[in-house]
DNA sequence: TCACCTTTGAAGTTT
DNA sequence: AAACTTCAAAGGTGA
């Protein structure tokens, strides 16, 4: 990516375009230096809204798929006919063959849930001649078969073992229970008593699907913790709730998920609120081509996930507006006499939450600051 | 164990 | 309709 090395020295690369920190000196003069304005970048958002729906409303589809009850094996098909009729002559033909299945990560299978290590290991694969989101498709092309096995047009076959290239038991820690059990040869089959908390009622695993243990960063230790036991929990076995969908990713959430192990390789940081600073900043400086890509395949991400889950909204994830806010409310009522953390930091030195340069305490600016000693603090 | 930090964008809710 | 709020990911940190 030419953005990330803006020459003179400055290895920060977006620190040029830092679109959004207009209280910063000569900020208007570098916004001019942009490739493209806010303007421009708004203008190719409404332009891809516009297409997508265009192109399928989603209300449309939602209606529409939960009118009709259709199997999802058709319904995905007819999806994938459209992926790729659209795809004809675009990009992502040739630069994303396998795009489609993204939301499908076979290395979900083993135990049925997502893993971050799954993607740890996979961003750091990416640098083999792979395509520039390889970090979402922690899997080989090979998953990616014109006639997906994922789809259970062989379910009758049960027993059947595929041919297993690699140990992804390395990759992925397979649990100590549930469906995580099954081999990994047995991992693309579907069969119903199979289906475990990352699967979709269709048998598909689905990196949406969590545990309804609730955020991603708590199922890891849901992982470790929880399935390593599983004799432990009874009370879990007793009342399986339901798996939580998570939303779909957005644009800048699919740049960060392929950036975040380069910047973490380039300044060895690894606290990501520091790492998600730099990425925001870099985000801005992507050329409207390139955000047009991580656009179109957030679309692309969300048409999926509404086929796979036509009932699933938002709202269901969605605590009661005012709940979470009452509470920083609160946690901010002594943010400005208790000094500690990174916000009672800011506060007590007058700094913004944009620049945040605060060494007295251990917040993301020193990390920042020692990563891009150029910045000033 | 879990909220927080930090980013942008999508989608939901409130005004 | 506009403004506001929550949640997606990530992993270190602190309560």
């Amino acid at each position: 990516m030419p953005q990330l090395s803006s020459g003179g020295g400055d290895d920060l690369g977006a620190n040029d375009e830092m679109i959004s920190f207009k209280d910063e000196g000569d900020q208007d003069e570098k916004i001019q230096e942009n490739a493209f304005t806010e303007r421009d970048l708004a203008d190719l958002k409404s332009s891809l809204v516009n297409e997508s729906e265009t192109n399928q409303s989603p209300n449309a589809v939602r209606r529409g798929q939960q009118n009709e009850h259709r199997g999802y094996q058709e319904k995905h098909r007819e999806h994938l006919d459209g992926v790729s009729k659209h795809q004809d002559g675009g990009m992502y033909k040739t630069a994303y063959p396998g795009y489609p299945f993204l939301m499908l990560p076979d290395p979900y299978i083993p135990n049925g849930s997502m893993s971050p290590s799954s993607n740890k290991v996979s961003v750091v694969q990416q640098s083999h001649g792979m395509h520039p989101l390889t970090s979402l498709l922690p899997y080989s092309n090979d998953h990616f078969n014109p006639s997906p096995p994922h789809l259970p047009t062989d379910m009758s076959q049960k027993g059947v073992h595929r041919p297993q290239s690699q140990d992804i038991s390395g990759f992925y820690s397979l649990p100590q229970g549930g469906v995580g059990q099954m081999p990994p040869s047995m991992g693309w089959f579907s069969h119903s008593l199979m289906l475990g908390p990352g699967m979709h009622s269709t048998g598909i695993p689905h990196p949406a699907i969590v545990p309804p243990s609730g955020k991603q960063d708590h199922h890891d230790h849901y992982d470790r913790n929880v399935y390593a036991k599983p004799h432990q929990e009874p009370k879990r076995e007793k009342e399986p709730k339901k798996p939580v969908i998570k939303k779909p990713l957005n644009a800048f959430m699919l740049y960060m998920k392929e950036m975040r192990a380069k910047v973490i390789a380039e300044c060895t940081l690894k606290e990501s609120a520091a790492i998600n600073q730099i990425l925001g900043r870099r985000w801005h400086a992507l050329t409207r081509e390139e955000q047009a890509k991580y656009y179109e395949l957030a679309r692309k991400e969300r048409q999926l996930h509404m086929q796979l889950y036509p009932s699933w909204s938002a709202r269901d994830n969605y605590v009661r507006p005012g709940k979470k806010k009452r509470r920083k409310r609160e946690k901010q009522q002594d943010s400005t006499t208790d000094p500690g953390s990174p916000k009672k930091c800011r506060a007590r030195f007058g700094l913004n939450q944009q620049t945040d340069w605060c060494g007295p305490c251990r917040c993301v600016s020193l990390a920042l600051s020692l990563c891009y000693p150029s910045l000033p603090l």
